[in-house]
This record gives structure tokens, sequence and C-alpha cells, in this order.
DNA sequence: ATGAATGCGTCAGAAAGTGACGCAATAATG
DNA sequence: CATTATTGCGTCACTTTCTGACGCATTCAT
């Protein structure tokens, strides 16, 4: 039989709500791929066949649009499993503080299914599960900021395509929205929860960097995009443009923490770790590690206070001591 | 038509590689179902029909048992956008040091199939859309530590089917495993990147922390969890048990930043902003905020060193002042 | 050894799927 | 405005597939 193969290929042609298909569309993409045959009638029974699953149809004119329903659930297959439904809650978790919500949302079907799972509407029962899931951050609560709706898509979608821009940006420091007419979207630099669309405008060749939430409008031109001469993010991103170098040189980093301090330096394991020396009668705890010299290290470092002592590299520690004495005179 | 949707019915109905079903297993269940009369004589012809797809089925004993095949890729109706599969991919960026790969493998497929929605076997091309996304952290990366194979599994089980667990647990501080035979999983906690699973021995009701990675193996058992008496992980967690109390009150926070350090802050909103004043002379920013009086807060503030000054409330500077102190001494 | 499951081959009637054709409605075209 | 191409849909006859029933072989539990 190819029956059930042809309606299966009919259900994966058909896009999400937003876009449509056509029953013409539907019988050419058919039979570029591996179906045979299948007249356009065959087709139109087979859409009102597949009725049982949400699909809408939509008449434009004399023809029909077909999408998937607007509020249909996704399925999968293999069905979720429990194990998997979990973690796509300990994901939303960890993400909801750190990716803005526009980008969230085109994952939200899969945390309405991994929820559906979860609430058994299958045998077990899996009761409270959303108490049975907590996360903790180590660092302070942002809110992503919020992107206007719609600029998510057209940013994403035209470097996919790989198409310029027109953009209506709203810079910090103005109240009003300057007009960007053609930009070349080069890649997506995620910082924290901001999201930075780094683009070229016209003609230029310096890439500059947009906020995603500073953008009012975005719109996709047809215009294909034009890349500087010997661009990569990686490198633009390396040459310090985003004022977070990530030092390339290690280090030997040797510290001495508060022994409450360092409890949770036995659990972590910081990259280049060598050793960590308990030290029972002082009760310090002394780390080697071999690590990137980086403004990284260096927040973390300072956010453990007075808890910890630089030892080494000299030049690190003389930059403590500066801040030190700094803080001191800051708040004499 | 009716053989459509029960074909589909039995596709839903088919495991993932690892556990299986059997033709009379699926008769009963789809007679539950929707579905009618269905013989076995049929279902085991459906199977046949539907080997197109990947599934497999084990002969045991006199019986087959049907399950996806271990290597299949899972589909998803409606197909997976190209928006969507960036997110997956921002997120697996994202994710990646934050999860342990244990937890993460579970979104493998997800990520597999957001990545061939990407290379575009469609129509268009999104070339190097690899290089179209970075990710540049705040904080120092850490390693997830890694949790022994087979572990996560059954943990995440045991927790979903409330079943008890036996436990082989390696402690900080002892080199050898300790057996505990009967563990009531009661929920799981991240900490950054760090798992732990709040459970109770036997018949004790405090309940106590045990760290993913270090279990070297767990087992399931039978015997279903006991809950203490009112236990709920949100209690749990805000009674300080993983010394990072959130505070509970807020406070008036008065801070004086460097602009430089302050640049940022304009672009990601603290809960609670109340104010951002730019003292264009002195070249910084006042910040005034409503914020929970935090150990996070601390380490977020700490983490400027001598870029930020706290002005209010007292208390707060008065023990920023005395570990500006502190310093001072270590430094000298 | 016995009986209950299970898989599978076969058969015939029932149900469905299919292409072709024709008609109506509609948008595009000249 | 008339013409044409496209699309949807009803119908029909024919083909293919589906389905339950039956029977037989095999295997596991008792």
């Amino acid at each position: 039989m190819d029956t059930l193969y042809r309606r299966w290929l009919i259900l994966c042609l058909i896009p999400r709500y937003g876009n449509s298909i056509t029953v013409s569309q539907i019988a050419d993409r058919l039979s570029t791929r591996g179906a045979e045959r299948a007249s356009v009638r065959t087709i139109q029974r087979d859409l009102e066949e597949l009725s049982t699953f949400p699909i809408t149809s939509e008449l434009n004119g004399r023809t029909f649009h077909w999408s998937w329903a607007e509020n249909a659930r996704r399925f999968d297959l293999p069905v979720m499993d429990p194990q998997t439904a979990l973690t796509f809650h300990l994901v939303r978790e960890h993400l909801t503080p750190l990716l803005p919500a526009s980008s969230l949302k085109y994952l939200e079907s899969y945390f309405t299914t991994a929820a559906s799972i979860l609430s058994g509407n299958n045998e077990m029962p899996l009761a409270q599960w959303r108490d049975k899931v907590r996360k903790i951050s180590r660092g302070l609560q942002m809110e992503p900021p919020s992107i206007s709706p719609g600029v998510a898509e057209v940013v994403y979608e035209a470097l996919l395509r790989e198409r310029c821009l027109r953009v209506s940006y709203r810079p910090r420091s103005e109240g009003t929205a300057k007009e960007y007419k053609e930009l070349n979207p080069l890649g997506l630099v995620l910082v924290g929860s901001l999201v930075y669309l780094v683009a070229t405008i016209g003609e230029y060749t310096n890439p500059l960097q947009f906020l995603l939430h500073r953008m009012e409008e975005a719109t996709m031109l047809d215009k294909p995009v034009t890349v500087p001469e010997g661009f990569s993010l990686q490198r633009y991103i390396e040459s310090g443009e985003f004022s977070y170098p990530v030092g390339k040189e290690t280090i030997r980093l040797k510290a001495l923490f508060d022994k409450d301090a360092a409890a949770y330096l036995h659990e972590t394991p910081l990259p280049g770790l060598f050793s960590l020396t308990d030290d029972e009668k002082e009760e310090t705890v002394l780390l080697e590690a071999e690590v990137l010299d980086s403004l990284q290290l260096r927040w973390w470092l300072r956010g453990f206070g007075d808890s910890v002592e630089v030892l080494e590299p000299l030049e690190l520690r003389e930059e403590f001591k500066e801040m030190a004495k700094n803080l001191k005179s800051i708040y004499r």
C-alpha cells in the first residue's frame, strides 16, 4: 500500500500556521519526492480524510490554502518519554530568565507537550511534578528585556535566508526611533539575556551592533545580504567588540578561599583545576588552577569579596590589591 | 476510513528504544482508546505495513516486542520551522555549560532535528548558520560535572514514579562509595550546573542532599516513596538548606556605578528598578532600585569591584565597608 | 503432556482508494 | 466583456486493499 505513506508525506508538507500550501503545490512536491503518481483529486480527498488531524484550510479566491491549525499541538514520534519531558521542564526553568520571551515562545509547544506528558493523561500519575524540580540561581535574576512582537521572527528569518533588513531602531540616548533602510545581518550574539544583531549598514563594511529589544519594527527585504570580505562572527567577537574579552593567555592562578566560600569549589570543576588543598587549621582552601586570564575570571573572584585572597600571578594580585585600596578609600 | 487513524495510534503507542510493546498490549490499549474493534491479526499486519517507519521488533520467546529503532530520528508534526531550529541551537549554546551531559542527551534528538533543518536538506541553503550565532558568557565557564551513565535516568524515573531508590554514593571526603539501600526521592534542585537530589533515608524524616554526579550507581525499587508529613521542596529550599537564601525582604538599593561598569545596566532591566541617573560630570551612574535583599545581590555587587559604591541601605553599606577593610588588610 | 498464547498463511467478502470525466465557480487575460 | 486556465467537487466504475475468520505450527507455563 502506498496511501498511508503518501498521506504521511502530505502531513509533513503542511506548514505551521502562518504559512500555507495549496493542493497543486503538494502534488508537485510529492512527485519530486518518493511518491509516484498522485492525481490532484486524490490529494484533495486525502486532505479531507486527514481532517482528524488539526489542519485547517482557508479559501483564498478559488484555491484552498492548507496549514496546521493555529492552536494545533505538536506531535512527536516516538512520543516524548517522561525523562525527556522532565528535562524540558528543567530547561524551561533555566532559560526563562535567560532568553527573551519571543525566542522562548518557539519552544512553547515543546514545553506544553512535556507538561501534558508529566501531568500524565497517561497511566501513571506523576503527581505534583511541578513541586519536584527547583532551580536556585547563583547570579542575580534579571528580567530579560522584552522584544517587540514580530521583530525576532523577522530578524531570525533574514539571518537564515541571508536577506537584508529594514529596521526601525531606538538608540538608548534618543527617544525617537531611527530608520535603517538596509542592514546586512551577519550574526546573533547573546550576552546574558541580551540579544545583539551584528550587521553592517548599506554599503559600509564595518559591523555594528543592534540590540533586538531596541528594534521597534523589522522587515525582511528581498535583497540578498552582502557579507564584508573575510568576516567571521567568531573573530569579530574575539576582537573585543563586546568588551567581554576572553583572555587568550592562560595563567597559573593561586588563590586562598575561606572554607565556607570554597564549599562549592569541590563540586564544580573549574576547567584546568590542579588542586584544592584544605588547610584544616586555618579553615582555608588553597586553589591552584590553569585558567584563561579573562574578565569573567575577575568577576568571579571579586564576587567572593573578602573570602578570597589572590596569591598568584602577581599581576592579578596587584590588581586586587589596587582594588582593595580603592574600595577602602571609597568607603572611608 | 479508520485504518489510517488506527495505524497512527499504533505508532503513538510504540515506545522509544529501550522499552517495548507487544501486539496484544497494543490491542488492549487500542480498545481502551478511541479505536473500535481491531483483531490481533490486523495489528500484526499493520505493524508489517508500518515498516516504512524506523521501527524494529525483537523476538522474545514466541512474542514480538516492538519499539522504535535505536537510531530512529524523531518526527515532528508540524515539521520544525527554521526559527524554532535556530532557537534550539541557541538553547544548546546556553545549556551545554549549564546542564550535565546526561540530562542534555535527552534533547539530543531535538538538536539533531534542528541541525538538519538548518543545514537545509530543504530548498534553501541557510549557509554557515553555525557561524551565525554565538554566546558570550558573563560568568566564568564551569564544566558541568559528569554524571555516571544510567544514573540520571533512574533517578528521574524514580522521582516521577514516586518509587524508592538504592544508591551507591561517594561522599566528597571519602574515597569509597557508600551504599544507601532505600532513599525516598523528594525533589531535584539545580544549583548552577550541580544537580541535587533531595531525599530521605529509609525511615528517617529529615531530607538530605545527594549530588547526582557523586552517585556511582542507582537502582529503582518497587517500593513507593514515603514523603515526610508536610514536605514541600519550595519550603525546604526557602528554609536555607542550600545556603543560598534568597531574602524575603526587599530593600531600597542606592548604588553609584562607574560609567563604564554601568553600561549594560541600561539594557538589562533589574527587576524593581526605579531610576538610573547619569551624572555627566562625574562619569558615574546612580542606580535606585527596590530589590530582594539576597546573597545573589551581594555577589552581583561585589563582582563590580571598585566600580561601584553602595550608598543605601546603610546596613549593606556597612557590610561593604567591612569587606573593604578586610580586603585592605588581606592585601597589605 | 496439556493448554493457552502467539505468529502467520490463506481466503472471500467488504471497504476503501483511484483515475477519469464533467460541471460549476472564479481569477486572470486580452 | 468574453475567453481561458485553474481549482474544487460530485459521481461512477474499476481496482486495490483491508479485515475477520479459520487453521496450523510453535513455544512457554503449568
